[in-house]
DNA sequence: GCGCACTATTTGATCGATCAAAGTACCCTC
DNA sequence: GAGGGTACTTTGATCGATCAAATAGTGCGC
């Protein structure tokens, strides 16, 4: 077991002091090809690799992103964070960042555990993942002046637009109008919406989708869109039974859009394989029982999270005090993923 | 925004040196119980928190495990990695740990990433998942003397019981000889299995499973288990036309054990509502669907994997090195999830 | 041929912690 | 009271890189 070659030894090989070595390394332009040559030669010779925890004391970066897990398994929608994680940690390795991760039973243990990451220079800035009303988290980071990105918008008021928030989401909205739009010219003109009960943003902005493409088909007044539009909390057995409720009430349904797979599994046992359903998040679930989704490109997600927040200016975590003229956020629009027919059916 | 403080400023209040800090946080025994309090009270008023890459250079150790994310959606069981990289990060952070993610491409890939973290003091040992057999990970790094426990057997001949491999497993052997033998009791006596061609490790065990139980109940013969045996790739479609094709040879089946919760559920659309199907994983499918599985103890399993790695000494990464009477692997038992009955039907 | 600007490279200092070795008390024994 | 042990604390050196400033090398104008 020999020792891990250094600086010193790299130019030693090449016969130049340690600096040269780190500047071929970090600011390539400073030095002469011909001696730039001769570094990399060594480098490759000797199988050089920096330390990566010596360059961060020395430069007080980590080039390591933190991301806290969710704790709860999130039922069926878990994946959504399982592929986003996957998606960030190949482009992060593409420009040099690691991904951390870290646990946090509530947003105050959360707090805290930023200010550790911080602290021992594990970390230099961190992705979010969803966000709500009122969110301590972004305030807290924002004050402490840590490089950050949500994925998911700020839901208040104001923040949407506040340049200190950096954030990608998903255009709910418009994958919802597209599903709504899709069913509608495929004859369907009574299509129920399932989804959450308000306040929720990202539930707000799908609902919102699917009414004004509604709405803009015409085919139905005000009254009848709101007794089209359900509102329940996440499940398979809860969306089962607020659908189930609708078709009792006697209301015509053609079809449902909702706002998870989840939801969109319980509609789909309650109407019966013969009315389309449309789901989000294209899940497993959805591709394995056959069930259309919207599908959210969390690739460009990750590729906008990253973006955001090195300010394109290249492996710096410098969050929002990038150039001025860098864009603050970026929506990215989701895909409707149809597939034939459901297979699944109303037993029991 | 003034600087971190250091040992030296934390000494400075106490009234100490920066090596007797140093011990109050690293051998605490070592240094007078008054001393300790006056640092201890000097760290609280300054909310020091020591500079992990400092300390990682001195000691040249990151107390950071790597674990890689997989490339491939793994379909349904994704969830699975999702659950054990949750329940390993938590038990991390008790201990002081923390994770760090990576993926590559393929096995030669993911050499080159372990060296490369490595090298750069990044972390100080692997956790490992999916196995197979002849796998090259283990023995680079086992060549390279770098820490690591995988979660799942080495299939090899040998290589179980080799004490430079950590391990911790379930026992798909248990889990599928208590599903199919709670079916047993239940009445059913023609039970199929559905699984994977061989070879397989894991695949293997589990068939073994259902096998032995078949066999301790002695209603069939061994050709009768013959036909009752089914060997496909893993996904829902695959599992129903196994299926489909078993039935429609003629042979009696009253239920199905499978090896994963796709196979089970392609499994159920085949057999309709009325026959018991038992799945693998207990994926959040199963639980949607309301489909009996079997279920990992993936905290028990994460648990272990530290436990091993660690030693029992503490916060050392240490690897196979440990005590020589530490274990050297750990099979933890699976435990079957029974739900009422399953809500999917063989439509289309 | 002298000086100035500019480029390319090297040297000294430093990041914040721990290791190794060297103090400093204090107590005990003969 | 000299020697030796034990308990605790401090000092000097070091981990491997980068920053900042100093030094060599080069070209060019006048």
């Amino acid at each position: 077991m020999s020792q891990l070659p250094t600086v010193l030894d790299v130019g030693r090989i090449a016969g130049v002091s340690r600096q040269t070595v780190s500047n071929v390394l970090n600011s390539p332009e400073l030095v002469k090809p011909a001696t730039r040559a001769k570094v990399e030669a060594a480098i490759a010779q000797l199988g050089y690799r920096p330390h990566a925890s010596a360059r961060r004391l020395r430069t007080q970066k980590s080039s390591t992103l933190g991301i806290r897990l969710d704790p709860m398994t999130n039922g069926i929608s878990g994946s959504v964070l399982d592929r986003f994680l996957h998606a960030l940690t190949e482009q992060a390795d593409r420009r040099g960042l690691r991904v951390m991760l870290f646990t946090a039973t509530d947003p105050q243990d959360e707090i805290r555990q930023f200010g550790r990451l911080r602290d021992g220079a594990d970390v230099d800035g961190f992705v979010l993942t969803s966000t709500f009303y009122g969110d301590p988290r972004t305030e807290w980071l924002i004050e402490n002046n840590m490089p950050f990105v949500t994925f998911g918008r700020p839901w208040g008021i104001d923040d949407m637009n506040d340049p200190r928030h950096l954030w990608v989401d998903v255009d709910g909205w418009s994958g919802l109008h597209e599903g709504t739009t899709s069913l509608l010219r495929s004859g369907a003109t009574h299509i129920a919406y399932l989804g959450w009960p308000s306040p929720s943003g990202t539930g707000d902005d799908r609902r919102r989708g699917w009414r004004d493409a509604m709405a803009e088909n015409g085919a139905l007044s005000a009254a009848e869109l709101d007794a089209l539009e359900l509102r329940t909390t996440d499940g398979v057995g809860q969306g089962r039974d607020a659908v189930k409720a609708l078709l009792e009430s006697g209301v015509r349904v053609d079809a449902v859009v909702s706002a998870s797979d989840s939801l969109a599994l319980g509609a789909l046992l309650a109407v019966g394989p013969d009315v389309p359903v449309i789901g989000y998040d294209n899940t497993p679930v959805a591709e394995a029982i056959g069930l259309s989704s919207v599908e959210q490109p969390l690739d460009e997600v990750a590729a906008g999270a990253l973006q955001l927040l090195l300010g394109g200016s290249g492996g710096e975590i410098v969050g929002w005090k990038s150039a001025s003229t860098e864009p603050r956020h970026r929506l990215v629009t989701p895909r409707l993923i149809t597939r034939e027919r459901s297979r699944v059916t109303g037993v029991r």
